[in-house]
DNA sequence: ATATTTAACTTGTCTGTACAAATATATCCA
DNA sequence: TGGATATATTTGTACAGACAAGTTAAATAT
């Protein structure tokens, strides 16, 4: 019999991660000290210290030496194509529009990785979004997932139109990693016409795999951007 | 009058990353247990697991609970395009020919990330390489950084192969972050030739500003890759 | 009223200790 | 010889306390 040990770091990086999740403790607010946490919860800084380093490593706050620690505004920043990038940008006029409503589907032959026996016994959740910049459409996003393990949310329920925000604050579930497939291709008549260009022009095209905490749940992303005006920024740190 | 204050932490763990791109702890070895380097050192457990903990977030090692610290191949992985995808792939035959030797020149406008005055001030070093993959080219690669920053290293002296292992090794100069910005372009009659595909088919067009630990130097890429057999893959966990 | 100093509070570094959990090795028994 | 068992080693978690260093706000002096 495996008996799973808590661990009381684990306990508190927890509870602290939640109650950032439901805005208990909201973005660019600043958490209780760490001595505060430590009478909270019955333990040393030490601790205490180790699960707040936890939520560092996932981006959930920041730290400010003598100031104290604070809530960030989303809980990651993912590698190539942040959701951020998309959703968070504050330089240009974004807007996001729901071309195909979540709608139950059958799998898509697109999605370039291998599903796993839970996924394709399952059938599944299927929306299309179309990203503009200043009312230029220049990102054609499919997503899909399986629909027994998330339930299909309607997009009027997503919060400040995000998916990924409404997964973190309304189903507690977070991004945990991702794999990313590029390709350079040449636009077809369904994405031209989408994106506004003429067929054949060059058109990044990007397969994502987005890995969740919650066990048997993967996202799936099928994106084309067109990048001749707005290319793909990322930055990252070691 | 500023002093910088001496971390123990911070000694003990630079005394080990030097070691580890010296080869004097070669990869897949373990590193001495922490209360070898307790005793080493004349500290505490606490302050040298905290070094440690900085070079396995640094990616220099990783851990085993009941085995040691073992000392990783390369000092670290990238985001989009790690250089490991290219020197260190084993799936693939991968070759890399220097078709422009290391030598000075003046910054080249294809450049777009912004010339700090130093750099600006200096001539630069520039050379471009072809990566095959089975006998095929894939990626046509230009680098750039400034020669006040950096001796120009002649591409025998690559240990490997790889420029990035050279600097790591030879010059205890390692990458703490990049960044990118990602295109579709068409093939211009320069890049069809070198990558032995016809002009205007769709390439995967990356511009890279690697940031390095020596304060003033900066290295500069410009990557253009046909995607068509062999897309860019990667992946990230948080 | 303004500038300076002080005090209180925060996070950062470090010591020292203890036990748990995972791994590897030696020992003993069948 | 083979398999279980004990033992030593190594990393993981946690406790308790001390002082350093950065920030903020109150108290003080000019």
């Amino acid at each position: 019999m495996k008996v799973k040990k808590i661990k009381k770091y684990h306990q508190i990086q927890e509870y602290i991660k939640k109650r950032i999740q439901t805005q208990r403790y909201p973005p660019d607010s600043y958490l209780p000290s760490e001595n505060e946490f430590c009478v909270q919860f019955g333990t040393t800084r030490t601790t205490v210290r180790k699960a707040l380093d936890e939520l560092l490593k996932e981006g959930f706050i920041e730290k400010e030496h003598g100031k104290g620690s604070k809530v960030l505004e989303r809980g990651k920043y993912l590698g190539l194509l942040s959701v951020k990038g998309f959703s968070g940008s504050t330089d240009y006029n974004v807007k996001t529009k729901v071309t195909e409503e979540p709608k139950i589907v059958e799998w898509d032959p697109v999605i370039v990785f291998p599903l796993s026996e839970d996924e394709k016994s399952s059938q599944c959740v299927y929306f299309q979004r179309v990203r503009y910049i200043d009312d230029k459409p220049v990102v054609l996003e499919n997503n899909w997932y399986a629909l027994n393990a998330l339930e299909p949310i309607r997009s009027e329920e997503f919060v400040e139109g995000s998916f990924f925000k409404t997964l973190s604050q309304d189903y507690l579930i977070e991004i945990m990693g991702a794999e990313q497939e590029i390709r350079s291709v040449a636009a077809t008549k369904e994405i031209a016409d989408k994106l506004g260009v003429t067929v054949g022009v060059p058109i990044l095209h990007i397969s994502i795999r987005f890995r969740t905490s919650r066990p048997n749940l993967n996202l799936y992303g099928d994106l084309y951007c067109n990048t001749a005006e707005y290319p793909i920024r990322n930055s990252y740190f070691l």
